[in-house]
DNA sequence: GACGTTTCTGTTAACGCTAACAAAAATTGG
DNA sequence: CCAATTTTTGTTAGCGTTAACAGAAACGTC
């Protein structure tokens, strides 16, 4: 396609220097003299010079692209980690690849990674909240650094997570607190991490209270499972309150148990998780617990930049917790 | 970073043919005996030889990326598209850059834009649904190959978008074949060309049936301007049906006019836009008009892709109609 | 079997950059 | 003012790939 733009020893040349240094001036190495740096400068505004990134990664190895693997980037969830981590990466002069995914299996996964790597990506970004994601990253090139997040808690990989389980443990606890005898939970799907830990923390206050928990009641994080849940649980006449696994089930249960004639919160109470900017605008508005992306993005990327810089590929682990936002779906029960 | 991985060379150093050879073997040439094609693919594949995309892309001035720019990748229009190029580029073997940006004046769009040109990637899709974006289009180096998605119908640049007009017309259409004496409307931002569209096929349909359009209510695309908006709305008594700009305009005005006592459908009818998943489960589940973001991004692709080959930086135009996804939140007015 | 074609394979030279070293210029100290 | 040092600049050699051309095999044809 057309003109090639101008490359560095156009700018040399102008500026009346090699080309190395203008590479020098580029990469901010200290012994180059003001007054050649500024020449430089200007050689590279007049010609409108732009480095190129390809050559710059042949030479080095590694290009200043970070690749993210993902799946469904539509939920809100994924992409507003998929937004947190670009911005962060951009703040670091780091773009970003995207490579999504329709399964989370083994050889999606692989195939993905593999785009990545042929592009010499400086690292990679694994959101990987199911089971089957796990067993693929093992098999990766041991030098690559990598990070996943919202992944197998079990593994020996670098891992960023949400608090699941403290989010899910605080959502139950407060609607124990508001005085009802036990919580029931709609879940996300059983092979999302994500899902695991909110059951897990569910169990966890109503076992810690004395409780029996009741069985979950799956969904697949959809408002139509949660719809369906819902109009079971509106006809249980002993259930009061209830912990959806995210804000979408929630919404669909909230349509269920209106339908069904079940009032919110009077009847029974519902908390969600995610906070997505739409809970507040429920009816009623929804009680949830927030995650923070933002700091998750910083974490998965700081920790990624170690990696990078170190080489060495440790282990670590982070977790992020998240904080309960009550609003108006809770309420006492009536006795 | 510990070890390269192997590189043409070793490939066919294994293999006893010279690397030139594996080059034809990886890009497809068809002057190469079969034997020798599978000795390479054998070497290739003990070797575990992944092509370095650096390098080829510092050869062929191009790499295998596209570049996209958009705003807010948490809006669920943003999101989607974004998803959706992801998979098209995917299956033409094209990777996807996002560079995000806060806001989409020059500057921010400038500053992305570069940052995808100093990567050399083949092609940039920028989703600039306001004004400002137009602006800094125009000053782009015009070698390279360019769609804008949503973007200003009145600029020369190619452009694919999501029939506004006609989707606004159909969903104030089927509020007035519903029997409704006006629409009235909640806009989006006004600086947001899908907001201006969506007023003008609003507009137009309520002069075409003889109509006076009434004042349109701004919004910002959020459920919260949308409950402020929907308090007015319910404060005055002649309303009876809204088109709301967004699906989460609407389910803020859902809110609002349940808070003041007003029914939906019975009291009042309410048609949004985009579809997004949980509309279907809001209360009463939203009639909506649904885009086609697949579609979008296949034309958009398409487009660029069709640059890319021929080179030819024509002003190309493509428009996505959008369809009426009817539910229960639209009936006849009581009389 | 020699000759022109076609098909296949190898050789060489970029692409634009950084790293490593070499050379020149500026600075310092006596 | 000369040598020793430090700072600044230039030169050369790759990085791994494709493009362009050159050379070698294989295949017909007479």
């Amino acid at each position: 396609m057309a003109v090639h733009g101008p490359a560095m020893t156009d700018v040399a040349r102008l500026a009346g220097v090699s080309h190395q240094t203008v590479s020098r001036v580029l990469n901010g190495h200290p012994n180059v003299r003001e007054q050649t740096r500024l020449r430089v400068r200007a050689a590279i505004a007049e010609l409108g010079y732009r480095p190129n990134g390809a050559a710059r990664a042949l030479v080095t190895g590694r290009s200043q692209v970070i690749g993210v693997v993902a799946q469904n980037t539509t939920l809100y969830g994924p992409a507003s980690l998929l937004a947190a981590l670009e911005q962060t990466a951009a703040e670091e002069g780091f773009a970003v690849s995207v490579g999504s995914v329709r399964n989370l299996d083994h050889r999606s996964i692989s195939a993905a990674v593999e785009r990545h790597l042929s592009h010499r990506v400086a690292g990679i970004v694994v959101i990987a909240p199911v089971e089957s994601a796990g067993e693929a990253l093992e098999r990766l090139p041991k030098d690559v650094p990598l990070v996943t997040v919202d992944g197998d808690p079990n593994r020996p990989v670098p891992l960023v997570t949400v608090d699941q389980v403290a989010g899910a443990r605080a959502a139950t606890q407060h609607l124990l607190d508001a005085g009802h005898r036990t919580v029931w939970h709609v879940s996300g799907p059983s092979d999302w991490f994500d899902s695991v830990g909110r059951i897990d923390g569910w169990r966890q206050a109503l076992l810690a209270a004395g409780l029996v928990p009741p069985p979950p009641m799956p969904g697949d994080w959809s408002a139509a499972s949660g719809y369906r849940c819902g109009q079971m649980l509106a006809r249980m006449p002993e259930v009061t309150a209830v912990f959806t696994a995210n804000d979408h089930l929630a919404l669909g249960v909230l349509r269920a148990l209106h339908e069904f004639g079940r009032r919110v919160p009077d009847d029974i109470s519902v908390v969600g998780f995610d906070d997505v900017p739409e809970a507040a605008y429920f009816i009623p508005p929804l009680t949830t617990v927030r995650p923070d992306f933002d700091a998750v993005a910083r974490a998965s990327l700081q920790m990624l930049l170690s990696q990078i810089e170190s080489g060495t590929g440790g282990a670590l682990r982070q977790t992020i917790a998240p904080a309960l936002v009550a609003r108006e779906s809770v309420a006492p029960p009536r006795r």
